[in-house]
DNA sequence: TACTTCCATTGAATCGTTTCATTCCACCTT
DNA sequence: AAGGTGGAATGAAACGATTCAATGGAAGTA
């Protein structure tokens, strides 16, 4: 049915090493034989078959990435940072959605691993780095996104979370909340973890303030919602003052139901700040403070190194990249 | 360097077809011989080559999908739809951004084609369907995603967006304003034109009423915001009483310019209805009005119809699927 | 003319998996 | 004991592009 090389070799009356010359090496092929091969790959609408290109070669050119959540835009962001960077080197990013479930995870990283992939960037959910390190000892290159190996045996690229928490958390100290609360979950995911315990760390600092952590099934605006009307319907002494959310869709969602419920006033009752800064945490009912992370740079290093670890083969040395965030302080911290 | 079958058969003392079967037929093996397999397998850290399988198949195990902006919500709901469904064929899906640009879109549809998919999504940005329409005639199924074609004869999966625009401006009319401005670009795609066009009928419906055009390079948060600060440097009395906005994105953007600035209240100086209904509209700054469109549904249909066509081989008859779209009422136009 | 150079072209071998017609073998029937 | 049955295993062929050593031939040199 499909059109191969032999057939439009045939119908150019060459041979079929010619009219591969042709696709990869047309300047080592006479000007008069490329135009016949283009013209009889026009009439019979031949179409390269990449599968077997990729047999042959043995790779693909891709990288597959996967993030814990494509409807988060600092995920999105990430992407796009490491399309452009792969792109610089025609290499393709195949993005996989884990949700947050580690099968999916695993799926993903098992069928880019079968495409033979020239990397595999995960941002990985549990502390179960086994079967990336497995990878990485095949000869994969491997790197963690947003996220460092505990054991420095991976590369990494991320954001310093601790550091972020203990902003997050001293901004709000700062403004004389005692009272604090975590939302986020599940604690599984080490970012989650980590922004606790740093925020613990900044309360540790000052007598009289706490941390009551409210646990949540996923980072999304659904369960900000659900977590905020879990709040409304405290009473009103049993409420804390501020509120750190894991990441900007909670703290979305936790606005929209503190705010649209028209009892209490953000950030006069409630200060709130999220974390990862999304394009719509500025734009929120109440323009939300948050914990900015240089989404995009972490997706093009994290592609960056990636290619270095390919490049150097067999003696690769694991390399941590680190990066600072950055306190945004908007309305829903300071009215 | 990899391991292969013939390795791994050796390993296991048994033949390749003898591997294969272990891989896709274990029922028509011996227990033991299974076992004896999978141990090798095991052992050498066999993983299959995703290549050579799909050469021998002649098919890759995927659907393509080109949207028009990955970091639009509304996308990135019709890409999770459209996974959906795909996934109860076992099938994934490769997710191709083209931000709006034709050449962009073209690379994403000729790799899906040399990659063999099972058909094509794609949400098109120009007026030039050849293309798409020389793949569905070498036996590639197409089909449309939020967007009719013109002549019929692709498939397509969309909703009717003059419908959607002739809603919003009759509900901006119906609350009383009269000049009224749309905002989006560039024109060339579909979807803003109609939405134009419904708009300009109900304004044409009503006597007194006016409709300008402020255009858009792109439909970004960022040109919402342009946009938005060009109205606000108008003098008062020229600026327009409602606004339409192409989409949610445009809208979250126009709304941060116009009420950052303080100035301007909305809706009571400008009233404000975006397009989408993405999650975030609902806790913007002022909770947006919208066009709601069932996205991931779009997604779920598209992959749907793909698959239909694929199964009828060549005599398939393009069919068009069309949703409604629904006015959701909020502050950002009833205060 | 004989010989070398160099460019264009050739075509068989290769990548790794799946398929399928064939062989093998053990067990059952009569 | 001969023949039959069926489950298990075999291994060569095929998928389609690329590669590379080999070949052909034209132009250039002595």
């Amino acid at each position: 049915m499909a059109v191969s090389v032999r057939e439009v070799a045939a119908a150019a009356s060459v041979s079929v090493g010619t009219v591969s010359n042709v696709l990869n090496r047309p300047d080592k092929v006479a000007p008069a034989t490329v135009e016949r091969v283009l013209s009889a790959i026009d009439d019979l609408g031949f179409v390269r078959n990449d599968a077997a290109r990729q047999l042959r070669a043995g790779r693909s050119r891709s990288i597959g990435l996967v993030v814990l959540d494509v409807r988060n835009p600092f995920f999105t962001e990430v992407a796009r940072g490491a399309e452009d960077r792969a792109d610089a080197d025609g290499l393709t990013v195949l993005l996989g959605n884990s949700d947050e479930d580690a099968a999916r995870e695993s799926a993903y990283v098992a069928s880019f691993e079968e495409q033979r992939v020239h990397g595999v960037l995960v941002s990985p959910i549990g502390d179960d780095l086994a079967r990336l390190r497995r990878l990485r000892e095949r000869g994969v290159p491997v790197v963690l996104v947003d996220r460092v190996a505990p054991d420095g045996v991976l590369s990494s690229v991320s954001v310093d979370d601790v550091a972020g928490g203990r902003l997050a958390a001293a901004h709000l100290l700062g403004l004389g909340r005692r009272k604090l609360a975590f939302v986020g979950g599940p604690s599984g995911i080490r970012q989650v973890a980590d922004r606790i315990e740093g925020a613990g760390l900044s309360v540790g600092d000052v007598p009289g303030a706490s941390l009551e952590v409210i646990s949540t099934e996923a980072l999304t605006v659904l369960e900000g919602r659900a977590a905020g009307m879990a709040v409304l319907e405290r009473a009103a002494g049993d409420r804390p003052d501020a509120v750190f959310a894991a990441n900007d869709l909670l703290a979305v969602g936790l606005l929209q139901a503190l705010v649209m419920h028209g009892e209490l006033r953000v950030p006069q009752d409630i200060a709130l700040i999220g974390y990862d800064d999304i394009d719509f945490a500025a734009a929120a009912v109440v323009p939300l403070s948050s914990i900015r992370q240089p989404a995009a740079l972490i997706g093009h290093t994290a592609v960056d190194l990636l290619l270095r670890e390919a490049a150097d083969g067999e003696r690769f040395s694991a390399e941590q990249i680190v990066f600072q965030p950055e306190l945004i302080v908007r309305a829903s911290t300071v009215g």
